[in-house]
RNA sequence: GCGGAUGUGGUGAAAUUGGUAUACACGCUGGAUUUAGGUUCCAGUGCCGCGAGGCGUGAGAGUUCGAGUCUCUCCAUCCGCACCA
């Protein structure tokens, strides 16, 4: 075989070959078990970053492991291809979104190629393009249908220079990143799908999921954020047009007795009626107006007020609250009022501090302790204080009694509360599936009639960076239902609409019929293997798991969970932070693949860390891969140089050589472990550079058991390796002497009688401490291996004039001496 | 602010079930081979100490015969936030 190891000669051969042989190419087959890989689909942005590298390094290995141990696998790539970005980039270079995308899809395609992913690129997808939306706007158009979709006001961030809405991310310091106005709230009418519906079902569903990563469902758990709590009514002393109460929901009715205000959003109906006579209050409702809408935003701004002079009576005690508006009292969430408790929640502890409203305790420590409210608030359960009949209660006793008491004057329910919120999806965007709703003259709505679908999105548009081209082509909308006019709407899906799905797209992609094929759907799903970046832990995952229920509820899967096992994988990071454009500290991995070649780079993202963890970029790590690649490609060729080699016969071998098969099985069983259960690579390549660096130093040893032996130990490490670094894998394998692809040989599998052996090594610990090895036969009893301990030399210095308290022997492992004196 | 995670040599990291801290690799130092090399090979490499030995996993406490691992408090960094009640 050639003798230097030549990745620019290699990798296009290997790559060549699959392609003709259709290699990746899979259909049902009930007859085997099925394996689905998936990693996220990647928006196409423009070309590879490091972060793609790596996620789908870590799919294909996943895939080509589990090809080899003899599974149907299925493992398909497409594009997240409608968003933002290609509106912008459109912008910039005076080009179409479509045309931008399509060009950026087809050149990283080819980088994907090229870093020999076993993709079955027969199933490739574009969510852009009418074949796929088209399903989801009829189901869209479905789900209307069986009343999970209404319409709704909503706030949107609106710069009133360029009269057009923007994204959160196109809001920089308050102000819409190309006009630099201040951009301020608008509420407009948005299409919601009610995930709440589903929300008891997603929040039970994650004790399903035991191959999810625990955090991933704590952070899914907390984002639904189920709740027991109390609704009740507050009435006002007088009706304002028409408004005589306003409900409150709360998760602490034992505090009831301290609520000495009560806040209303800017957004509330009773704040708005109120603003039409008073000028001051319009003033601040305004303001209020001016605050950005991400949550983050909210949390951290300062508190600001105003008191209405409105009053409301205690549903208890009957006494007259004050009604606050307050600017972090949030409409959309509850019913845009909260009760206020000074005294136990540091939130409203501050907002009366700063406006000198009064702090009443109701709650004390049950251990008796002092607490000081000047201070700050108590916010533990406690025992119930000041509160006239409920006192001394701690908190189940008081939340039942006040829940009782309110609902026996009609004025509360105990009730479950969810933080989850319905979905909106609408976008006031081009760039994305036309939502499939035709809007009435009479102001009512209707869905577009599935024979009139897909709504198709023009695609040789000119983007004025203001407002997307549908909105501005009176001719796009306009249409007729029934012989009467009506217009399409103009706003499009939410992207996350896209990927929520697609994963079940990929059984069928060319499917005509319907959204899926259900003989092709429920043969691959779930997906067993998902894999993709942990900023995705909540949204994309959670929308996915939503339609996943949907299309079951409509028929289209027959399973309940899209993702049996998931891994995030964790950023890549150079300097210690994320790569990004903006820090200009961006590694292309492709001058690197034109340098080392694919394996190198696939080698070395897999090698620098766990998959879970971020990866922090290396250059002169990624030439330390390369230089492994070369050892392996020399032993190889210094291995086949010496010949034909005889059968192995494991009763002839010499110590040494016994040594060398022990590592070998040892590495294989480690090995399978690291790829089936741990998905820890970077283990796994370090226990075959363990192994080889074994096989050199046998090397010199050319009996022809000794290079029996040296086979096996490189077959091991040429099979383990092979999904990490296929091409070269695969040439190995041939000059080693076999026909079959090596992505298509059985998985090895470890001998347990190569593991056995005559003796151990025992660490002796004196209080702990390690003072000496010994090496004992194996299988001997636990009283010789203390005896054995106790007269250990170096030992003895540590116990000579003590007590030996008592001896711990952990077997295999070692032997701690506790002495005193 | 809330939720989640991370913190170990000069660097990336390993230690899987509470049991020898630093595997594997990078870098560095010294040596050998080569006409040369950004080649290859060998040896060394946590800190203090001549040594015996001591110290050492972000900081501080605790549990244990034994803690990187478990518990508590704190610090720092990173990710997410569609809207905390």
């Amino acid at each position: 075989m050639e003798e230097q190891y030549r990745p620019g000669d290699i990798e296009p051969r290997v790559q060549t070959y699959w392609q003709e042989n259709n290699s990746f190419s899979v259909s049902v087959d009930p007859s085997r078990e099925k394996f689905y890989s998936l990693a996220m689909f990647p928006y196409p942005s423009g070309k590879l970053h490091m972060g793609h590298v790596r996620n789908y390094t870590i799919g294909d290995v996943i895939s080509r492991y589990q090809r080899m141990l003899g599974k149907n696998v299925l493992q398909p790539m497409g594009w997240d291809a409608f968003g933002l970005p290609a509106e912008n980039a459109a912008i910039q270079n005076n080009t179409a979104p479509a045309k931008w995308t399509y060009e950026n899809i087809d050149y990283m395609r080819t980088q994907l190629q090229q870093l020999g992913f076993a993709y079955d690129w027969d199933r490739e997808l574009a969510t852009c393009r009418p074949e796929y939306y088209r399903w989801e706007q009829w189901f869209f158009t479905r789900l209307y249908e069986k009343g999970l979709v209404y319409k709704k006001m909503a706030s949107v961030n609106w710069d009133p220079v360029d009269q057009t809405v923007l994204a959160n991310e196109q809001v920089i310091d308050g102000k819409g990143w190309r006009s630099g106005a201040l951009v301020e709230r608008k509420e407009i009418p948005q299409w919601f799908i009610k995930i709440t519906a589903y929300a008891e079902e997603l929040l039970s569903d994650l004790d399903t999921l035991d191959d999810w990563p625990e955090q991933v469902k704590i952070m899914q758990r907390n984002w639904i954020g189920k709740s027991r709590g109390v609704q009740m009514r507050f009435d006002l002393t007088q009706p304002l047009s028409g408004h005589e109460s306003f409900e409150v929901y709360t998760t602490r009715p034992d505090t009831l007795l301290g609520v000495t205000y009560v806040s209303l959003a800017a957004e509330h109906p009773i704040a708005l009626s109120l603003a039409e006579n008073n000028s001051a209050l319009q003033a601040f409702l305004d303001e209020c107006k001016g605050q950005s809408v991400a949550e983050a935003d909210m949390a951290n701004m300062e508190k600001l007020g105003m008191d209405t002079g409105l009053k409301a009576l205690h549903p208890i005690t009957g006494a007259e609250i004050p009604v606050w508006i307050a600017n972090y009292v949030l409409m959309d969430y509850g019913s845009g009022a909260v009760m206020a408790v000074p005294a136990h929640d540091q939130r409203d502890w501050e907002f009366a501090r700063a406006y000198g409203l009064p702090i009443d305790q109701v709650i004390a420590p049950l251990d008796g302790e002092a607490i000081d409210l000047d201070q700050q608030a108590f916010v533990e359960k406690g025992r119930l204080v000041n509160s006239g009949k409920f006192d001394g209660l701690d908190f189940p006793a008081a939340f039942d009694a006040i829940a009782a008491h309110l609902e026996q004057a009609d004025k509360g329910r105990t009730t479950t509360n969810y933080r989850l919120r319905d979905w909106g999806v609408s976008r006031q965007r081009y760039w994305g599936t036309p939502i499939p709703m035709l809007n009435l003259a009479d102001n009512g709505e209707i869905p577009v009639p599935s024979e009139r679908l897909p709504v198709l999105l023009p695609e040789d548009v000119d983007m004025d960076g203001v407002q997307s081209p549908i909105k501005a082509d009176a001719e796009w909308r306009k249409t007729e239902i029934d012989g009467v006019a009506a217009e399409h709407e103009t706003d499009t899906f939410d992207t996350f609409m896209e990927s929520s799905w697609y994963y079940a797209r990929f059984c069928c992609p060319n499917y005509e019929g319907g959204m899926l094929d259900p003989d092709a759907a429920n043969y691959w799903l779930p997906v067993d293997q998902y894999v993709g970046g942990i900023e995705h832990a909540i949204l994309h995952l959670l929308y996915a798991r939503f339609f996943h229920k949907l299309m079951r509820d409509e028929g289209l899967v027959n399973s309940d969970e899209p993702f049996r096992r998931l891994l995030c994988q964790g950023m890549v990071l150079k300097d210690g932070v994320k790569m990004s454009k903006s820090k200009g500290n961006t590694v292309d991995p492709q001058p690197l693949i034109n340098r080392y070649g694919a394996d190198t780079v696939r080698l070395f993202t897999m090698f620098a860390a766990p998959p879970e963890q971020s990866l922090e970029w290396s250059d002169s790590g990624v030439e330390g891969a390369h230089r492994f690649l070369r050892r392996l490609w020399r032993a190889v060729a210094a291995h086949v140089g010496k010949g034909t080699p005889t059968d192995l016969d494991v009763s002839k071998l010499s110590p040494p050589e016994q040594s060398l098969r022990r590592k070998t099985h040892q590495t294989i069983a480690k090995i399978s472990d690291d790829y089936g259960r741990r998905l820890t690579f970077n283990t796994a390549i370090a226990a075959v550079m363990e192994l080889l660096n074994d096989i050199n130093k046998h090397a010199s040893n050319d009996s022809p058991q000794a290079v029996a032996v040296e086979r096996e130990a490189l077959q091991a490490a040429v099979l383990t390796l092979a999904p990490i670094v296929p091409h070269i894998c695969q040439e190995l394998w041939q000059a080693l002497g076999h026909e079959v692809p090596v992505m298509d040989a059985t998985w090895p599998t470890y001998d347990p009688a190569a593991l056995t052996r005559d003796s151990i090594e025992m660490v002796i610990q004196v209080n702990g401490k390690l003072r000496g090895k010994i090496e004992i036969p194996a299988g001997m009893d636990k009283a010789s291996i203390e005896a054995e301990a106790l007269g250990n030399e170096n030992a003895q210095r540590f116990i000579d004039g003590k007590d030996v308290v008592k001896v711990i022997v952990v077997p295999n492992k070692l032997i701690n001496i506790v002495v005193r004196g």
